[in-house]
DNA sequence: CTGTATCCCCAACGATACTG
DNA sequence: CAGTATCGTTGGGGATACAG
């Protein structure tokens, strides 16, 4: 239940007017969001093959960032047919096709400036 | 009070160590930080400059965000001397002036991409 | 002027069970 | 297989008062 007149919200609509960076935040600032694009980019395509490749998320969170994604319009669903029990495979728009370059020159961007850590990367 | 066995926090922690997306999100993905970012690149190098600038933003989350931004090395501080009372300015790293250009040209891919709202824009 | 301490709110995150 | 419904948890965002 979302409360449209809390400050919070006022904010958050007062920033997505103002500067269009905000939208770009809200459309891949969810925690998962940058991992399930950079995953479809590695080939899988599909619920399960994500599932499993970001061991750690959970079937609920999965789903909701993918319907977000999905509505954002950065990857499309389609029904692979005759398939028993159903399958579905996502592919990515062309509006995804212009924003993934972007991410990874952050993505390198982050590799050289941040703070030391641990040296495990994926993307 | 941070709990740091949260599944939350593991996976926060995990996430930082999978992809150096996720750090350059930690850095930036901050409701206003972005913001104080464009309002320190047009000028407004100080701590009242910049909340007239973003004049929904309250005292506590400007000085947090602008402490977190001094943190990860993205701007410094400095005292203005012999001024009383006492006055601060903030100026940009060499990581930030790298950084600034990423974040305008997300910001143009989001004005050509995103759904249309309403035509007001700052930055 | 430039913040910090305190406390509250609430939306994102997450676990589990269930469905077509 | 590919989700959704429900509900509990967590932590960022926010208001206010106060401090150096």
């Amino acid at each position: 239940m979302k409360k449209e007149n809390s400050t919070n919200s006022l904010n958050e609509r007062y920033l997505l007017n103002t500067c269009d960076f905000n939208y770009v935040l809200q459309l891949i600032g969810g925690r998962w969001k940058s991992q399930i694009i950079f995953s479809i980019a590695h080939g899988n395509n599909r619920f399960s093959l994500i599932k499993q490749d970001l061991d750690n998320i959970s079937d609920q969170v999965l789903g909701r960032q993918l319907r977000s994604l999905e509505i954002e319009g950065i990857i499309e669903k389609s029904e692979i047919p005759f398939s028993i029990p159903k399958g579905i495979q996502y592919n990515f728009t062309e509006k995804a096709d212009s924003l993934i370059p972007l991410l990874r020159e952050l993505c390198q961007w982050g590799g050289q400036h941040k703070r030391p850590l641990d040296p495990i990367k994926i993307c």
